[in-house]
Formats: C-alpha cells, structure tokens, sequence
DNA sequence: TAGGCGATGGTCT
DNA sequence: GACCATCGCCTAC
C-alpha cells in the first residue's frame, strides 16, 4: 500500500471502513480484510481509555504499526495502530477470507473449513502465527505486508463484538454478504 | 440456529 | 482478586 502513513494518520473510525478489501499478509500467509472495529482513546472500551500502560504502549507509539494483546489468557488479537503518535487509537483486525497460505492456515489451526480459518480475532492471529513477538511492527516492512483493495468493498456498520463498555458505538465494520465474518451483521 | 459455559492467564485495582 | 476487544464444545429447540 502506498503511503500508509497518510493512510493511518487520521482516526480510527474513519481507517476501519476503509481497510476492508484490503490484504494482510505475514510471512506470505494471509488473506482479505473482511471485519474490523474501531478503538478511540475516548472511547471506555478501548484499551488505552485509561492511558498507557506496558501492555498498550505501541498503541501510543506511531501509527501503521500493529499492537499485539493476549485476550482472555488464551488468544492473541491484532490491531492497527492511527493516528498521530500518542493519539492511541486503533483498528481491530477480527476477520479475514483467506487467499495466501491457505495450506499453512489450515495446518496451524488443525483445521479444514475455509470459512472458521479466520472468522474472529484470536483464529487469524493462530492462522497466520502472530503473537506478541511481533507486537509493535511496522506494516509497510517485513515480514508485515499490507495491500490496498483494488476493487470496491461495500461495508456494513454494526454494534461490536464481545466489549461490556460503550457499546452501542457502531464502530464493527463488515464486507457485505460475506461467508467470512466472525458474526453475521443484524439486517 | 441460538445460547450457555468452561478453559485460561495477563493486566489492573 | 476481578476483569476480560475469545473460542469451541455442548445442549436444547
């Protein structure tokens, strides 16, 4: 993607819709963007509601990088850090349709349904083998890549997923129609 | 198809 | 010591 920095810079809520479509990849294995929420520092479910702490840390740092959590003791999610350094806000990455590695997918979740490869935020971290490790990353340099969309995604808004604060902020962003979701969007 | 619930451990109060 | 941006298995319908 060109210019991703100009692509990030600017808040969270307006970079997840956009990201839809768009494909992620690491180590070559990956796949479509096709579910995203967006976290704001205002915003009481975030992480970084409550200021930095070591685990958000890269969540105030530069924007296009990734920020790794451990969710629930068991899982890991990935984020993509916006806006301007130390703005902390951050688009959650919960689905993909994966295209790239599909076999590799498959193995690392000792799975077969092309479909629950990647359909929450802690199977595509498992699918692709990302863990904390990899927190704090630039996007736009390896073993990250990430390639704009090269045709027209139509979005659908909705309430997120699985938060217990604010949540009625319909900052959960969908391809319409996809088979790839981790939830269907309530028509 | 929808809802309940146990596993599991880092993080924060 | 309580809280969780989850998952997968198990029921019940």
């Amino acid at each position: 993607m060109t210019d991703l920095r100009a692509f990030f810079d600017r808040e969270a809520a307006v970079v997840a819709p956009q990201l839809l479509g768009a494909t992620l990849l690491y180590n070559g294995v990956g796949g479509r963007i096709a579910e995203v929420e967006a976290y704001h520092p205002t915003d009481p479910a975030s992480h970084s509601f409550s200021g930095p702490t070591p685990r958000n840390k890269s969540m105030f740092g530069p924007p296009a990088r990734v920020y790794v959590y451990r969710s629930y003791g068991i899982h890991w999610c990935v984020n993509f850090v916006c806006e301007k350094e130390g703005s902390a806000s951050a688009v959650l990455i919960r689905a993909l349709e994966p295209t790239h590695g599909i076999a590799a997918m498959r193995r690392r979740r000792h799975l077969q349904d092309l479909h629950a490869l990647c359909s929450g935020p802690g199977k595509l971290t498992e699918a692709l083998g990302i863990t904390i490790a990899h927190n704090a990353l630039p996007l736009d340099r390896p073993p990250i890549a990430l390639h704009a969309r090269t045709e027209n995604v139509e979005a659908v808004a909705g309430i997120r997923i699985g938060i217990t604060k604010a949540v009625e902020l319909p900052w959960r962003y969908g391809v319409r129609g996809s088979k790839f979701l981790s939830k269907p969007f309530p028509k």
